[in-house]
DNA sequence: TTTAGGATCGACT
DNA sequence: GTCGATCCTAAAC
């Protein structure tokens, strides 16, 4: 998808990415991973005390201030790597939150990536999308536009026929402060 | 330099 | 449903 997707409302950045594709390459002789978002969560700026960008720029955060279309990656609890995904116009901080997919080709590769956990929890949550993934702060500041179709990671729209999705929105998890803004999204 | 706490997960009860 | 793991970040001292 093309960076102007990306420059928009965090919010509504956050509600289309359900059901798009996330393509996962660069695995020697192996095939490339597909997954579908299933969930997501918009965070953005000074308006949002649950954000990392609330109290401006930091060595962390910067990225979120950015250009829209590159990753923001980050560990979490010391332990987990989660993914975001960068919008809004440069200067202005915002960012979308990959919290759950479902595979839809490379389940082996995925699998591996997981190893003892059950198909349907391969995906389903922040943590957990990464390390299917075999994404780290590696990919911290990746730009999934810049590609041209044959990058490490790129996004695809919905396949056509499946729109329109159903959504559900909800506060988001796992925060102290905003939990009024019901700023989840997920299908079904 | 120190310290509190976090956009979580998985094991265990 | 509860709880411990584990370590980086940012802000206070």
């Amino acid at each position: 998808m093309e960076r102007a997707f990306y420059e928009r409302h965090t919010v509504t950045v956050a509600q289309d990415l359900i059901g798009c594709l996330l393509i996962r390459r660069g695995f020697s002789g192996l095939e490339d991973i597909v997954v579908r978002i299933t969930e997501t969560e918009a965070y953005r700026g000074a308006d949002d005390p649950a954000s990392h960008a609330h109290r401006g720029v930091t060595p962390r955060n910067r990225l979120m201030f950015g250009q829209a279309g590159h990753l923001y990656v980050y560990l979490s609890y010391g332990m987990h790597y989660c993914m975001n995904i960068v919008t809004e116009g440069e200067g202005e901080p915002g960012a979308v939150l990959l919290r759950g997919a479902e595979v839809v080709q490379g389940l082996e590769l995925v699998r591996a990536n997981r190893p003892g956990v059950r198909d349907a929890q391969l995906l389903n949550g922040p943590g957990k999308l990464t390390k299917g993934l075999a994404l780290d702060l590696a990919y911290n500041g990746y730009d999934v536009c810049g590609g041209f179709g044959g990058g490490e990671l790129e996004l695809l729209p919905p396949p056509t026929g499946m729109r329109p999705l159903p959504l559900k929105e909800t506060g988001r998890i796992g925060i102290s402060k905003g939990q009024a803004m019901p700023w989840r999204f997920v299908e079904g």
